[in-house]
DNA sequence: CTAGGGTTAG
């Protein structure tokens, strides 16, 4: 293997590893830059999609800049990152001027991927009006898009409470022979349990069945959701029973959902009971968990239960939060409760 | 090497 193949690899190798930090990227590219012969791009691309993955944007336009100082030569993907980063930043303005650059190289396959990351940029400004019409031009002007592109724009829609829009786009998206994946009908399904759509959610979660898309852990909890905000505690309990017939074992979410929505029905017996059933069965409570049983205790004056609840935590190295401390503080500053204790 | 979601607590 040549040098420059070797090089590529520790590059590859060093950004998968999934330990490194900002520090480590930015150094390893400080001294690429000082390299002779210079690494390839594509090492360089693998650098800037580390740091974008770690969610520092806003590092990635100068280093850009940097580079091409140093003469380095920006291909598709180079410009594809730095559109991210500018759309993460709420600068889906400045994706759009260099999407400008692209086309002027000439047309790929790989442009709908450029035009996918500026939809999600002008979904997440939250301009869903701009974000359909764009959508509708990548359309118009024959760009094949694809899963992701449906999915970006679906999820941007079911975020800004247009779930019929979103329901719109699935169908057209079948129409078009493009399957919808199970990250798209959780997403839809949990806009509609959301809006209390019960019957739609399920009426797509049979259809994920007929398409033999298995339902996940998240596609159940979504469902748990739906029921408990309207009440069907039975109805929540069995979908809990029935995915572990179908083989998938409530998490720690699915728990909490069910144990906060009880505690918000004052029905905090019921909740302590399923937060005991949830330990015999394996799963850890998280800091969520605490947070809902701590607020119903207080609420109901049950300073003991708080107590003994926070020591369990402590027990378990979970630090309490200022959701926890909200709820302690308002109860003993209400009605002379400060005074009693 | 580049694009999407990820369900929970006040």
């Amino acid at each position: 293997m040549g040098k420059a193949a070797n090089f590529q690899k520790l590059v590859r190798n060093k950004c998968e590893s999934g330990s490194i930090t900002l520090d480590n990227a930015l150094s390893m590219l400080k001294s690429m830059l000082q390299t002779q012969p210079r690494p390839s791009i594509s090492s360089f691309n693998q650098i800037l999609g580390t740091i974008t993955k770690l969610k520092h944007y806003s590092h990635v336009p100068p280093l850009m800049r940097s580079m091409g100082d140093a003469g380095i030569k920006s291909d598709v993907v180079t410009l594809n990152v730095l559109i991210n980063c500018f759309c993460n930043m709420g600068r889906v303005d400045f994706g759009f001027a260099v999407l400008a650059n692209i086309i002027k190289q000439g047309f790929e396959a790989e442009t709908i991927i450029t035009l996918s990351t500026l939809l999600k940029g002008l979904c997440l400004k939250q301009e869903m009006g701009d974000a359909l019409s764009f959508f509708n031009k990548i359309v118009e002007m024959g760009y094949p898009c694809n899963e992701v592109t449906y999915g970006t724009l679906i999820n941007g829609l079911c975020k800004s409470g247009d779930v019929g829009e979103a329901l719109q786009l699935l169908n057209l998206m079948k129409k078009g022979r493009i399957a919808p994946s199970l990250r798209i009908y959780n997403t839809i399904i949990d806009a509609l349990c959301k809006e209390k759509q019960l019957d739609e959610a399920l009426c797509l979660f049979k259809q994920m069945n007929e398409r033999k898309i298995v339902a996940d852990v998240v596609t159940y909890s979504t469902l748990v959701h739906g029921y408990c905000g309207l009440g069907m505690w039975k109805e929540a309990r069995g979908l809990l029973d029935e995915m572990g017939n179908h083989g998938i074992s409530p998490n720690v979410v699915t728990f909490t959902i069910l144990i906060a929505a009880l505690c918000k029905d004052g029905k905090v017996k019921e909740a302590i009971q399923l937060f005991e059933e949830m330990r015999k069965r394996g799963v850890e409570p998280n800091v969520s968990t605490y947070s809902s049983l701590i607020h119903a205790s207080c609420d109901s004056g049950q300073w003991e239960e708080t107590m003994r609840l926070l020591e369990d935590m402590s027990e378990h190295k979970i630090s309490a939060n200022i959701v926890i401390f909200n709820s302690m503080i308002k109860y003993l500053f209400k009605e002379g409760g400060a005074l009693k204790h």
